[in-house]
DNA sequence: CGTTTTTTTGAAAGCGCTTTCATAATATCT
DNA sequence: AGATATTATGAAAGCGCTTTCAAAAAAACG
């Protein structure tokens, strides 16, 4: 490895490889002093202060972070590990976590699962040996293992997208089943009694269980049971929504309501409807989850349950920060969920009559 | 700190404080010999591996990043700094990013500098402290002392989302304003004349800059000029989409032709365009940049030029990794856009002899 | 079998920082 | 001014791992 050590080379284009002592010897002091002038300026006299803070500039040099870590147990890393980077469903929760720890001076590992349990695992179990010091999760149904693996490490955590009463997790999440029984009695109210879903997958993916069995309650309440042929799991896609859309409405009785448990369902469902002209809400209802930037601009505009992405990032990543800094955490609450009605829902259409025995 | 130190408590629940020196006690090998199990497993005996593989289970040890980075002087961390994580548009890269990067054997940092350069700054300063290994960035335009920091701590980067054909840094991006003046021919054969164009802000946003450069480029080509009056910056949201299309639509010779430097200026047009009863593209052409899910869908459909966010986040990826690696690596090339032609363009109207004296 | 070659191993020296603990310097008080 | 209380400093001991280097063990050889 070739070594440039010509001393009067110019700052700079220097390699900064200065380590700490280079630091106090430019400036004259003892490897300690630079540190804790590094750290805390205060307990270090101004005029060393000066003469360390120069050499720094000088040197331009650059903390080991590993180094650092190793030494003071701290690495300042908090994970993530998301179903998914790519839409902004999540990028609507990370983006405000990311930012709330930056600005406590914590930097975001980040990893993405594609929505598979084992490949989560296996990112967990990498962030925790880079040394994180909590993470953040989407849901809570995981392998035990998983939970044991974390709590060993005494890695605090937070549990996003879903709540649950219990205090066995901390969570940053909502009422999904909660929120779902809502939009089924909001559709119950109207008239509705023949419903369509749209599920996303269920293994691994507790908010879309837990969407489905929302439904299932508020449908119960009224007698009604769900036909599991009017249920359907796909993977969340525009097209996936169209498709299904298209299967539901070609059944010899279509659902006069339809439920999207997520934001790609409900707009598939309603950019098919407009190109098979179904009249919605006329013909049918459609409501989704997720009122994502597009469900008021889009025509119909869409009834759907606002989650609280942004909130649920903020105070995950105040939860965590507070838990790390050894203060009183607030225990997190459920996050509200809020229906916003548009116009893609409206009063059960009449039965049509004319289509069969008027006796029946 | 209470230390439970009850030898007989059921693994399962045991705090993993193991360090590797346990593992090798636990094992009757040396420390040297469990670190080289762990780093290269076929270096030691076959008897003794399977030993040492037992403690690490029994113990549940998990490796200190910290540790191993300062010694192996290798933290397999990649930073990442975007505008933004909260759109799919950055996501769009980021996930094949970091599924590239995770398949490798390395995580991702990321932060997120909200456009603005200054937090950009300060972001790479922290991930550089923090040891990352190469960095993923936006754009090209930033102050030079950016560059030299980086340069210093010998870090490679690859600069995403732009392209420029000098060797002075690695690109994963494209020709943000080839693309713009292709788009900008595309509508002047349709016969347009006059345009307006939607910029986002260009402080700090050389794709915007480019992009903008680029179509008064194919303009001058055909001797129009853009007038100053029907450029608007604007941050990207669909409602300044909406804002300026109405402000457009209003002015005394409106354009026949609007070009969207990002897509929600687009879409905001589209929706505002509905909403005016202005009818697209018969009085009014729109095109825009970055063909999101959505463009397809939408009535009319969107004009676009689609961006290879996903080939961008996965050669930046293997282009680090070799770097890395320190093989020869493959010199990036522009990656190229598409335009994809929709509904949302057509034929420049006839000029309206009816609003005028027809001598004129 | 004794030798030479090859493969495995362990002792020990760091990696670059933080932090304790004792000492030196300075400030505060009779 | 001398005694005492504060504050600032430096020496040195790690933090948990990797990696060299030399020695030990095993394999291959004549």
């Amino acid at each position: 490895m070739p070594q440039n050590s010509d001393e009067s080379v110019i700052n700079l284009f220097q390699k900064s490889n200065a380590t700490l002592e280079d630091v106090a010897k430019a400036s004259g002091v003892s490897l300690a002093t630079a540190s804790r002038c590094l750290n805390r300026p205060e307990s270090v006299r101004a005029d060393k202060r000066q003469r360390i803070q120069d050499a720094v500039e000088d040197l331009n040099y650059v903390p080991h972070g590993a180094a650092r870590a190793l030494a003071s147990k701290r690495t300042w890393m908090i994970g993530a590990v998301l179903p998914s980077l790519d839409s902004s469903l999540f990028g609507g929760a990370l983006d405000p976590f990311q930012k709330e720890l930056a600005a406590a001076g914590y930097s975001v590992l980040i990893a993405s699962s594609d929505y598979d349990p084992e490949r989560e695992r296996i990112h967990i179990r990498n962030l925790l040996e880079s040394g994180v010091e909590a993470l953040l999760l989407v849901g809570a149904d995981r392998d035990p293992a998983v939970y044991r693996l974390i709590d060993a490490k005494q890695v605090p955590y937070v549990l996003s997208w879903v709540y649950e009463p219990n205090q066995e997790h901390a969570y940053a999440g909502f009422d999904n089943a909660g929120a779902a029984t809502h939009l089924a009695n909001y559709l119950l109210m109207l008239g509705h009694r023949r419903f369509g879903v749209m599920s996303g997958f269920n293994e691994g993916n507790d908010r879309a269980q837990l969407r489905l069995k929302g439904v299932q309650t508020a449908l119960a309440a009224k007698s009604i049971t769900l036909d599991p042929d009017s249920v359907y799991e796909r993977k969340f896609s525009v097209e996936d929504g169209r498709d299904v859309f298209r299967l539901m409405m070609s059944m010899p009785e279509p659902p006069t309501a339809i439920i999207c448990g997520a934001a790609p369902f409900a707009y598939g469902a309603l950019f098919e409807a407009a190109e098979m002209g179904v009249a919605v809400p006329d013909e049918v209802s459609v409501a989704g989850f997720d009122d994502l930037w597009l469900a008021p601009h889009i025509s119909p505009s869409l009834t759907a349950v606002r989650t609280p992405r942004r909130e649920m990032g903020e105070h995950a990543a105040r939860y965590l920060v507070s838990k790390l800094e050894g203060q009183r955490v607030a225990q997190l609450r459920a996050f509200e969920t809020k229906l916003i009605v548009r116009n893609s829902t409206g009063p059960a259409p009449m039965p049509k009559k004319i289509d069969r025995p008027p006796t029946e």
